[in-house]
DNA sequence: AGCATTGTTTCACA
DNA sequence: TTGTGAAACAATGC
């Protein structure tokens, strides 16, 4: 799930809940997950701090620590990375369990934390979770946030109109160079081109200022909402990406295709300009 | 069985 | 230089 807006609700969990606990003990044992760190490495530079702030640019999240005991001097930073389905979960000081939406702290069918790839334990008995079936999550000491280019909520209408200008490649994948531009998925691509009636695969340069403004306003939107609503999967076009799928809008067939190496589905009508 | 998958990185190639 | 496509990564779901 995790594009931008599930970070950033994975970012409003960290702040709320994580911030100002001291770090008691750390399994950093998941030697994928934790590349490329050495096990360890990473509970040695975190056990005795706390976490003091937690920012996100992209789909990138990382925490500030502070000095261990009475020291001033700050730690590393904490770079988490969800990857293709990773869910962070806090659970409170005494060790209850963290539920999110009602739905229980997510277990096998043991019941055994056998897809907790990344644990960091407080000492006052609570702990935090990165939950990551498919292991594509990474966890990483000082993460290099300037290889991102600007968050995609927060960029200007003129950035975002030059990220535009300066690239013949398709506009979806533009919008998804990470480099660039942080934050957008292939689903929120989907949904940004399908609100703002724009062919995936046009060539990002020949899109006129108007347009170029008009996704922009269409994905801010997008962003939004699917914050507000719990994920880009609440999107709605995202419930037609499927065979025999129909335009929300206006009925027509969706037509899927390959666009920037991702599986793409568009409007046959609307956007086939 | 086979195919698909909301992410990233790397590499061959045009 | 830019862009593309495919593969690898790991694992699950239909």
């Amino acid at each position: 799930m995790p594009e931008l807006p599930e970070v950033e609700r994975a970012r409003a969990v960290l702040a709320a809940a994580a911030l100002g606990r001291r770090i008691d003990a750390v399994d950093d044992t998941d030697t994928f997950v934790c590349r490329p760190h050495r096990p360890g490495e990473i509970a040695q530079a975190l056990h005795g701090r706390r976490l003091t702030a937690a920012h996100r640019r992209g789909k990138t999240l990382w925490c500030e620590t502070s000095g261990v005991g009475r020291s001033r001097t700050p730690g590393p930073t904490l770079g988490l990375h969800l990857g293709m389905g990773g869910v962070l979960l806090v659970s409170p000081p005494g060790g209850g369990d963290a539920v999110r939406g009602g739905d229980p702290w997510p277990t096998n069918t043991d019941g055994r934390k056998t897809w907790n790839r990344f644990t960091v334990d407080f000492a006052d008995r609570g702990e935090l979770v990165l939950f990551d079936k498919r292991r594509l999550a990474r966890v990483r000491l000082e993460p290099d946030i300037d290889a991102l280019g600007p968050d995609a909520q927060h960029v200007t209408d003129e950035r975002f109109a030059a990220i535009l200008a300066a690239s013949r490649a398709p506009v979806k994948a533009r919008i998804m160079d990470q480099s660039v531009l942080a934050g957008v998925g292939n689903l929120l691509a989907d949904e940004a081109l399908w609100q703002s009636e724009l062919r995936p695969a046009r060539p990002a340069g020949e899109l006129t200022r108007a347009e170029a403004d008009r996704l922009h306003q269409a994905l801010s939107a997008a962003i939004s909402r699917a914050i507000q609503r719990g994920g880009v999967h609440t999107g709605e076009v995202i419930e037609a990406r499927h065979r025999d799928g129909h335009c929300p809008r206006c009925g027509a067939e969706m037509v899927h295709g390959t666009v920037g190496g991702r599986s793409t589905w568009w409007c046959s009508a609307e956007q086939a300009g």
